[in-house]
DNA sequence: AGCACGCCGACT
DNA sequence: GTCGGCGTGCTC
């Protein structure tokens, strides 16, 4: 028998189609878009999620099979964010059923059933209800315990803080208390919160909250550029609690590393809420009961890193997005999307203002702003303690270079150390030197896979390729010609670090890079240990640079600016002055100007020059008009596609035949096949076609219809490709 | 992407 | 004689 309903579904794989399915009788009731269906797939059984009920199917009915059963019992997905996806599946050129799937916390991706999460509670028996005082003089902590289950039952997590596990195990062994599972109701940990004093706000910050407040309810996009130090999120503060005011909830992005306890402590204190945390190192459980809590409508307030932008809300009232400018925010596989763009979509689809808030906007984002799409409010002055580090260029041509410090350098650090400060040294390199070379024949050991120089890790004793992760014991012979010195070329953070033991004997050093603040909270914990003063020379990657403030360092220096200057990648000149920058303004304090040093052989580099000399705001829109003269984005729009395989040719064929498929058209440059920057990755040649357009909706068109004709191509089965739209890495 | 089918080479 | 290599083709 035929059904009578039809779905359309959308499945979690790289097809960019949906498939129709028949709904047996028994669930044409219970059926809606937006809900997850367990469907039976080729051979295997897939969550799908409902797109379209219908009654009719273009797919051969003969063919069609029925769903096996429908998970849920309410959509899981609301109209906003189905529209918000729909559109994010259409910009991104991704398979809506895949995008669905990135939009869900894992379990319900799995499967498993949208229920409240059970939590478990204690409460007294009848037994422990009778128990008085004089019952248990000889134990007292027992009586507390019995004392406050009178009163209410309690979760058993949070009786456990006060209680230690034998406490709750005698009253529970001599029956006085049961446990029982329960909804987990959002008890606030904040009844006898108050609401700390506000800081007053100065002139800048009040025109900047009218401007953002005064938008509740409509769409509007801030750029809020202030330098560190300057009140950022006080702003953020008092625009969240005129939200919060009219009953709606607010979504405040933060980069990866960004999320401090620091800084969630300070929302709690502010609004005596529970915060919804969504990041790394947040499990599945927590993770699913945030995104049920936020929408329910029981959260007021989430924070979290970039798939954060996918939680639905009952009442969305505005999203922030703080340093703005950060790349973490670009998810770099699988649906390539940017949160920060789609929180712009969102927030325009919801009719509700968005704070983009920097110290070092993107050109992307500050072109929008002085284009007049985005109103731009500015901090100029600091609002409370810190000023900022003095830049000054080193010139470093012809100096004799101690472990990468010129004599100079390393004077300037021990006058630092001496005074009783911290000094901060940057070097953009993990490991402790990026080659292993031979001293007979200059035989370099290298990554069979990626055709790379190894990274010598001496911590570890391991010859480590940094760009697809693959581990050799350090040779101890040249392969080519067998002599056995083999000696470390160029300096990375380890070796640094060992230098700076030598150099300055009486100080600690400590290093910060992704090797050694590897584990969640071991990174938090050595700022902890940098604050307390236990190190006073810290040397590290950019991770040093992200979230944190510094006030004992007064001394910065950036070892290798030049690599950025060079560089392949037209956005590295833009990084590196945001790394100039938000460095400057993480170190030093009121009673003293910290100092800051770029050792460079090219001082007279024009953009060096511009940015020490006018700061960053100057830089950006100098940045600005070389873009627009180089037609690069945010001038023009670029999509990027991408192909990989084993045999270079097989790539390469693949993109010549997609470059076919794209007419000559006005308005529309296609560069390539090249090489990507990394030309071979894990074996993999990989390749590259970058499309570009002055005009967007040209630029998509062209690409809609190239990925249909794609996917029908012969060749395309062969390699695997991929879209990237507004692509931020050419590697 | 999976997953199976299918047709050719080295093993018990 | 079979195990298993990865090329090809399909998924409502």
């Amino acid at each position: 028998m035929t059904p009578k309903l039809i779905v359309s579904v959308a499945l979690p794989v790289p097809l960019r189609r949906l498939f129709d399915y028949g709904v047996a009788q028994e669930h044409e009731q219970a059926i809606r878009k937006g809900m997850r269906v367990w469907v039976s797939f080729g051979r295997r059984k897939l969550v799908g999620i409902v797109w379209e009920v219908k009654t009719h199917s273009d797919y051969d009915l003969n063919k069609i099979k029925l769903i096996e059963s429908v998970i849920d019992d309410a959509p899981i997905f609301e109209p906003d964010i189905q529209k918000l996806m729909f559109w994010v599946s259409q910009y991104y050129q991704h398979s809506l059923g895949e995008s669905l799937a990135a939009a869900m916390p894992a379990k319900l991706r799995k499967g498993e059933p949208n229920l409240a999460p059970k939590v478990k509670f204690l409460r007294l028996t009848e037994q422990g209800h009778a128990v008085e005082e004089s019952d248990v003089k000889r134990a007292p902590k027992q009586w507390l315990l019995i004392k406050e289950l009178k009163e209410q039952s309690a979760k058993r997590s949070a009786l456990s803080e006060h209680f230690s596990s034998a406490i709750i195990k005698a009253v529970e062994a001599k029956g006085w208390v049961e446990e029982f599972e329960c909804d987990d109701s959002p008890v606030s940990k904040f009844s006898d919160w108050e609401p700390e004093t506000k800081p007053k706000a100065n002139v800048e910050q009040s025109l900047a909250i009218t401007a953002i407040t005064s938008s509740i309810g409509e769409f509007a996009c801030f750029l809020l550029e202030g330098i560190t130090g300057s009140g950022k999120t006080e702003v953020y503060l008092n625009a969240i609690q005129s939200v919060l005011a009219k009953q709606e909830q607010v979504l405040i992005l933060v980069p990866e590393i960004g999320l401090t306890p620091q800084m969630v402590s300070r929302f709690e204190k502010r609004f005596g809420q529970d915060i919804g945390l969504l990041h790394s190192g947040i499990n599945d459980t927590i993770r699913l009961n945030v995104w049920q809590r936020a929408k329910k409508g029981e959260l007021s307030l989430v924070i979290g890193t970039r798939s954060a932008i996918f939680t639905p809300f009952k009442q969305l009232g505005m999203i922030i997005v703080d340093e703005e400018h950060d790349n973490s925010y670009k998810q770099q596989d699988g649906l390539r999307y940017h949160a920060r763009d789609i929180a712009v979509m969102r927030a325009r689809n919801n009719q509700i203002p968005m704070v983009l808030g920097s110290a070092t906007p993107s050109l992307q984002t500050l072109q929008n702003a002085l284009q007049g799409k985005y109103r731009h409010l500015q901090l100029r002055e600091r609002a409370g303690v810190a000023r900022k580090a003095k830049y000054n260029l080193h010139d470093i041509r012809g100096q004799q270079l101690t472990f990468g410090l010129s004599t100079g350098m390393i004077t300037r650090i021990k006058q630092h150390l001496d005074a009783g400060n911290q000094v901060m040294i940057f070097i953009n390199r993990r490991g402790y030197a990026p080659a292993l070379v031979c001293q007979q024949c200059g035989w370099v050991a290298e990554c069979p896979r990626c055709t790379r120089s190894f990274t010598l890790h001496r911590v570890q004793r391991k010859l480590h390729c940094h760009h697809c992760d693959n581990i050799k014991p350090v040779p101890q012979q040249c392969s080519d010609c067998g002599h056995q010195e083999l000696s470390p070329l160029g300096q990375g953070t380890e070796q640094l670090q060992e230098g700076l033991t030598q150099l300055f004997p009486g100080y600690q050093n400590v290093r910060i890079d992704s090797d050694s603040a590897r584990g969640k909270d071991k990174l938090n914990a050595m700022f902890e240990q940098i604050h307390k003063n236990e190190f006073q020379l810290l040397v590290g990657t950019q991770i040093l640079a992200k979230g944190h403030h510094f006030p004992r360092v007064t001394l910065v220096v950036l070892l290798d600016v030049d690599g950025a200057l060079f560089s392949a990648d037209f956005r590295a000149t833009e990084h590196l002055a945001q790394l100039i920058t938000q460095v400057a303004g993480r170190a030093g304090r009121a009673d003293r100007e910290g100092e800051m040093w770029l050792q460079t052989y090219h001082p007279d580099h024009p953009m060096l020059q511009d940015l020490i000399n006018n700061g960053y705001g100057h830089f950006s829109r100098l940045a600005l008009e070389e873009r627009k003269h180089a037609e690069l984005p945010p001038f023009h729009f670029q999509v990027l596609l991408r192909a990989q395989s084993t045999n270079a040719s097989v790539a390469s064929n693949f993109l010549m035949a997609a470059r076919r498929l794209l007419p000559q058209q006005e308005g529309l440059s296609v560069i390539g096949p090249l090489p990507a920057l990394m030309e071979k990755r894990q074996g993999q040649f990989r390749m590259q076609l970058i499309l570009q357009s002055r005009s967007r909706q040209l630029l998509q068109q062209r690409v809609a219809t190239l990925v249909t004709q794609i996917e029908s191509m012969p060749e395309a089965s062969k390699v695997r490709w991929s879209v990237d739209v507004d692509p931020q890495d050419f590697s």
